[in-house]
DNA sequence: CCCTCATTTCCGATGATTGGAAAACTCACT
DNA sequence: AGTGAGTTTTCCAATCATCGGAAATGAGGG
């Protein structure tokens, strides 16, 4: 008599995402016993996931029996407005600060209590740098993650000090009192500087990108070496280039012939919305 | 008595993406009433799915009760190899391209019976172009289609016309004669030549990017104005370019410390190929 | 306030999902 | 070719998560 089902009250779709996230940043092939091994299920039950996976194609199988994560995932992905959408919107804007200031130049979202980066280019002689496009580091280390958090209200920020934020140094940011300092510092003066929070050597700044409706949508910002005065030119690019794309992006909502056009009848939220938007959009970024 | 699941032995994971799937690339805010009647999908159970998807954040919710595709197809969707992998790896190549041939330069990869194309960059006085990032095209009616044919099987070309090519201009090929015909063309010359067969005033042009095991990878084309002769200037620079991106791709997989590394024990895979790959690369793409 | 339409909760019937056991297959090494 | 350790696949009976109709609740417009 088989032991049935006993201590796995979990739906569906969080163990085929248990197996999909075996694929880790580090890890881009696996084979089918190293995903049971990852994963914590059931070889068999693997087994069928994977299968179903891969006949979805959000998994692919390789010739030599492993796996890698499928096309379907990147087809989904391309359609993923705070994502793709902003990214793309964003590009000329990340590239003109990073020939500007020729140091690591990043865009990030919220996710979850994370920063989620979305483009981050670098130079080879540039500091240290710990993030990767596609990872994620706590909101509270970051100087993007300041700028996001500048718009939530306090009970988030307490989130997230309760999520727990690694500690990468000595100076990065551990208790509420601590984070919320620096939050409110951020949203009055319109931008962060995280100094030595990830790494001794490394200066992150930052500015916010603001939705149409107002909201703190995403963060652009660059990772300079610390020490000595903060260089104001540099702040106020990051600005003037979060607000190149904060007007693209209501470009897009509103034109459905935008080249990043995000379709769908958007509009009456968008602009009916409490705080007027236009304050924010006064740079052409085309 | 309720009617209980008639007609419909479908997995779980095909009910969710045929909700994903719903977001198409016209549309990326849908409430659960439209995602249930697109979708076809009974209103308790897109409910149902639909809070497990934002659950763990494959969509999310917005103020106005709408829905759209969530971060977590991002984060997932990065680690892909074959989509971002390939994407971030070929960027600068695609640029140069673009900067010489200044027209509509695109790079695609083998989706089902489909071209899915990952990157386009476009000029706005380029001619006309029905691709969208993240979009798809059969391959037997593109160019970068007939390249990722030319390393398939005579069977998969049948199974390609079986499935349908769509007729964009009297001259998208539509039998399997027509086509075998435009592929071993292709193989034997290196290049592909769509001329008119998804507008008639749009040439497609485009080269093959092998992995390291020598098989076709992806293509990297452009659209040109039709007419007239090939200009074999161009396709030069796409062979060349091409090579360059398999050479930056082979450095992905072997080196751990590539910008764009491709990381997982590979090597023997890759490396222990029936065909020798160091023919392909001959430029260095840095 | 009322009415309409959209969303959410409820719940009994049921079949897709589960996972142990065993068979089948791979591949490295003789 | 033969052996054997490890991996992958098939099989199947028990069961619990899923299904969806019905009804309650909520939102928004007039």
């Amino acid at each position: 008599m088989p032991k049935q089902r006993q201590g796995t009250p979990v739906s569906m779709l969080a163990r085929q995402l248990t197996i999909l996230d075996a694929f880790d940043a580090g890890t881009a092939f696996l084979t089918l016993s190293e995903i049971a091994e990852r994963s914590g299920l059931p070889m068999t039950t693997t087994h069928r996931l994977v299968g179903e996976l891969v006949e979805e194609r959000m998994l692919e199988r390789l010739p030599d029996r492993s796996y890698q994560l499928g096309l379907r995932l990147w087809e989904l992905a391309a359609r993923t407005p705070r994502a793709m959408g902003l990214r793309e919107i964003a590009y000329p804007m990340v590239q003109l600060v990073q020939n500007q200031v020729r140091q690591h130049t990043q865009l990030g979202v919220e996710g979850g209590y994370d920063v989620v980066y979305l483009e981050r280019m670098s130079r080879s002689d540039a500091v240290v740098n710990a993030t990767i496009v596609g990872g994620r580091i706590s909101l509270g280390a970051s100087a993007i993650g300041h700028v996001l958090l500048s718009d939530r209200p306090k009970e988030f920020l307490a989130e997230v000090v309760e999520s727990g934020i690694r500690r990468y140094t000595d100076k990065t940011p551990q208790t509420f009192a601590e984070l919320l300092e620096l939050v409110e510092r951020a949203r009055e003066v319109g931008y962060s500087i995280a100094e030595g929070f990830i790494h001794p050597a490394a200066r992150g700044m930052a500015a916010p990108i603001y939705g149409a409706d107002g909201q703190v949508l995403a963060g652009l910002g660059v990772v300079v070496p610390s020490g000595g005065p903060v260089d104001m030119r540099i702040v106020e690019l990051l600005r003037r280039a979060a607000r190149g794309v904060s007007q693209q992006m209501r470009a897009a909502y509103i034109d459905p012939n935008h080249p990043n056009a995000l379709p769908g009848a958007k509009f009456r939220v968008l602009i009916n919305s409490s705080k007027s938007s236009m304050e924010y959009f006064d740079e052409d970024g085309s």
